[in-house]
RNA sequence: GCGCCGAUAGCUCAGUGGAUAGAGCAUUAGUCUUCGGAACUAAGGGUCGGGGGUUCGAAUCCCUCUCGGCGCACCA
C-alpha cells in the first residue's frame, strides 16, 4: 500500500542523510506516518524529526530540512515540505493518484487484499451462546464483531475458520432437558410444574408441541420419573437449528459447529487433557473434588474442575477445547470473541493454554462490553430464564439486517452498549448504513444510465481528474487496505464503518460538486465514469466486509 | 475490598503522543431539484469527568480521586 511506500522514502532518506553526514549517526526509531487532519499539510506527515531532535542534537526543523533533500523521487509523490514545529509533509501526485483507478477496478474485490497474515491460520470463535434459548439481542454484537473480523482477516491474507463453540454438556443443558420434559409432559394434561431454574420462555413449549408433534407420546415416561435423555436431545438439536438460522439472518455463516461432548469421547481432549494437567502435578483433590492448582501459575486462585457430583465444570471443557485449538488442530492463532462478563475468565484460559502446551499470546481474547436492552426508560433483561426474551430475530425482522449490523458495528467493543427498542425503528430510518448504500446505488444508476447511452470508460485519461472533489475522493478510495491493516492490528471491526461512511461522504460531495455525464465533454465523462466504477468497487468491498449488502438500487 | 471496561458537543459515538479535537442525529440558515433529495453547503454548540506528572507537544502515556457498567461460583 502507498503509505509502506512513503514509510520507506522516509526511512531511505533518514539513511542517506547520515550518510551524506547531513545527520549524526544513531538508531532511529521506526518512521510511522499519519494522515494530516488538514489538508494543506499534506497527504502524509512524519514526526521523525520531533522525536530524533534529541539524538541528533539538532533542532527539530533542522533535522526535518535535512530529511526533505535527501527523499528519493518518487512517482506518486509530487513534493515534500517542512512545517513547524519539525514536521515533514509528502504530497501525492494528483495524476497518479488518479491512476489508482485502474488498478482498483481490476482488482475488483480482491481490492485492498494484504499480505500480513502471510497464510497463517486463525480460529474465530464467537456467540457460542448456551443453546438452551433463542439468540439474543446481545449474543448478536458479538455476532457481528466475529463475521466481520473474519471477513477482514481473510482479506488481510489470513486462513480464516470461523467457529461456534454448542455447549451441549453440563449443568443448564441438562435443566433445558428438564424443562423441555415438563413442558412436553404438560401437553399431555399431566400437572407439572418447570423446574424451578428451568427456562420458562415459551419457546421451550414449542419445540415440546414440535417434538409431540413428530414423535407422539415416545418419550413419556410413567409419572414421577425422568424423561428420556433422547427428548433433551432431540431439543437442544431444534435449539441449534433455530440458532443457526438466526445467525444466518444477519449474514452469519460458521465453518463448523464444534460440540463440547465431543470433548469427552474416549481418548478425546478432555482425558488428555486432564491427564497432562495431572502428569505436571497442576492437580489436586479437595473437599471432594478436583482442582487445578492455577495459582501456582501465578493466578489469584485455584480452580474446580470436576465437582463433588462428579461431573467437569465449564472451565474444566474450555481447557479442552483450547488445547484441540492448539495442539490436536494446530492453529497459528487463535481468537475468542467474549461478552465482558466473561472478562475473568480470560487469565486462567490463557494459564491453561500454557499448561497444556499451548503458546497463551497466540490467543487473543476480544471482550466487547454488555448491550443493555431498553424499553424507553426501562431496562429490558437478556437472560434466557427471564420470561421475556428479546430475540435477535425480532430486532431483524423490525430494522433490516444491514442496519442492525452497521449499528453493532460502528461502535467499538470497550464501550457499552444502549439498545432502545422504541427508539430501534427510528434509528433504523436514520441508519448511516442507508447513507453508505445510497451511494452505491447511485453510481449503479450512473454506470447503467452511462452504458444505455453507449458510454464506456475505455482509454480514459485519469489525468483530467483535477477537480478537488475528484480528488477528495481519490484518496479516500486509497485508504481501505490502511483500514484493513488497522482492524486486524487492533481487532476493532469499527474502523470499518466509519471509514464506509466517509468514503460515502466523499463520493456524495463528488457527485454534488462534478456532473459526470456530459456530452459536451466526452473526455471527462470517460473519466469520471473510470472513477464511478472504481468507487463502486470500494464500497462494495467494505459493505461486503461488514458483512452488509451492497444494493444496486433501493 | 480486588480486577477489567468506560466518562469527549443537547443525544449516540469516532479520534494512531502532533498542527485549529471530529462525524451522525438534533437545532438554525441556505443550495438545488435535467446522471437517484435516503443528497449538498454553512452556522451555533466543547474547562475532552476532577487534580497532579512525563514530554518540544497529552483527549491519548503514568499516578490519584469521583462517577457508571461488568466480573471476583463445585452456572456457563
Amino acid at each position: 500500500m502507498i503509505r509502506d511506500e512513503i514509510v520507506a522514502l522516509v526511512e531511505r532518506a533518514l539513511d542517506a542523510a547520515q550518510a551524506a553526514g547531513d545527520l549524526p549517526q544513531f538508531a532511529s526509531p521506526p518512521v510511522t506516518t499519519e494522515h494530516p487532519a488538514r489538508p494543506e499539510h499534506g497527504d502524509f506527515s512524519a514526526n521523525l524529526p520531533l522525536r530524533i531532535q534529541g539524538l541528533a542534537r539538532m533542532k527539530a526543523i533542522e533535522v526535518a530540512e535535512a530529511l526533505r533533500r535527501h527523499v528519493p523521487a518518487h512517482p506518486a509523490v509530487d513534493r515534500v515540505t517542512v512545517a513547524p514545529p519539525g514536521f515533514l509533509n509528502l504530497y501525492l501526485s494528483p495524476s497518479w493518484v488518479a491512476a489508482q483507478t485502474s488498478a482498483m477496478i481490476a482488482a475488483g474485490d480482491d481490492y485492498a487484499a494484504l499480505t500480513m497474515g502471510a497464510g497463517k491460520s486463525v480460529q474465530i470463535e464467537y456467540v457460542s451462546a448456551n443453546p438452551t434459548g433463542p439468540i439474543h439481542v446481545g449474543n448478536g454484537r458479538g455476532a457481528a464483531i466475529g463475521s466481520t473480523l473474519a471477513a477482514v482477516m481473510a482479506a488481510a491474507g489470513y486462513r480464516v475458520q470461523q467457529e461456534y463453540y454448542i455447549n451441549d454438556a453440563g449443568t443448564q443443558v441438562a435443566i433445558f432437558g428438564r424443562t423441555l420434559y415438563a413442558r412436553y409432559q404438560q401437553l399431555f394434561g399431566r400437572e407439572v410444574e418447570i423446574p424451578e431454574n428451568g427456562y420458562p420462555g415459551a419457546y421451550v413449549a414449542e419445540i415440546a408441541e414440535a417434538l409431540k408433534a413428530e414423535h407422539g407420546d415416545r418419550f413419556l415416561r410413567p409419572e414421577g420419573e425422568e424423561g428420556d435423555p433422547d427428548l433433551g436431545r432431540l431439543g437442544l438439536e431444534r435449539m441449534v437449528d433455530a440458532i443457526r438460522r438466526d445467525l444466518a439472518g444477519i449474514g452469519v455463516e460458521y465453518d463448523r459447529w464444534f460440540s463440547e461432548r465431543s470433548l469427552m469421547d474416549e481418548g478425546g481432549p478432555y482425558g488428555t487433557v486432564m491427564g497432562l494437567l495431572r502428569d505436571q502435578g497442576y492437580i489436586a483433590e479437595r473437599d471432594g473434588a478436583t482442582w487445578f492448582t492455577s495459582s501456582d501459575l501465578g493466578e489469584s486462585k485455584d480452580n474446580v474442575l470436576i465437582r463433588t457430583d462428579g461431573q467437569p465444570t465449564y472451565y474444566a471443557t474450555d481447557i479442552a477445547y483450547h488445547y484441540d485449538k492448539f495442539i490436536t488442530r494446530g492453529f497459528d492463532r487463535v481468537i475468542d470473541i467474549w461478552g465482558a462478563d466473561h472478562q475473568g475468565h480470560v487469565s486462567r484460559v490463557k494459564a491453561a493454554v500454557a499448561a497444556v502446551g499451548g503458546n497463551p499470546e497466540a490467543l487473543d481474547v476480544l471482550l466487547f462490553q454488555l448491550v443493555t436492552l431498553k424499553r424507553g426508560a426501562l431496562v429490558v433483561p437478556l437472560s434466557k430464564r427471564a420470561g421475556e426474551i428479546v430475540t435477535l430475530k425480532d430486532v431483524v425482522e423490525e430494522v433490516g439486517a444491514d442496519a442492525t449490523r452497521f449499528f453493532f458495528l460502528a461502535i467499538g467493543a470497550n464501550q457499552t452498549m444502549e439498545f432502545d427498542l422504541d427508539l430501534a425503528k427510528k434509528q433504523s430510518d436514520e441508519n448511516p448504513v442507508y447513507y453508505v448504500q445510497y451511494g452505491h446505488a447511485r453510481i449503479s444508476s450512473i454506470l447503467a444510465k452511462a452504458r444505455e447511452e453507449g458510454l464506456s470508460s475505455d482509454a480514459a485519461d485519469t489525468s483530467l481528474l483535477t477537480h478537488p472533489a475528484e480528488q477528495a475522493l481519490l484518496r479516500e478510495l486509497l485508504l481501505l487496505p490502511e483500514v484493513i491493516e488497522k482492524v486486524v492490528v487492533e481487532l476493532a471491526p469499527h474502523h470499518l464503518p466509519h471509514y464506509a461512511q466517509a468514503l460515502a461522504s466523499a463520493f456524495h460531495g463528488f457527485y454534488t460538486q462534478c456532473r459526470v455525464i456530459q456530452a459536451d465533454q466526452p473526455d471527462l465523462t470517460k473519466a469520471r465514469l473510470l472513477l464511478l466504477e472504481a468507487t463502486r468497487v470500494v464500497l462494495a468491498r467494505t459493505l461486503r466486509l461488514m458483512g452488509i449488502s451492497a444494493p444496486t438500487s433501493m
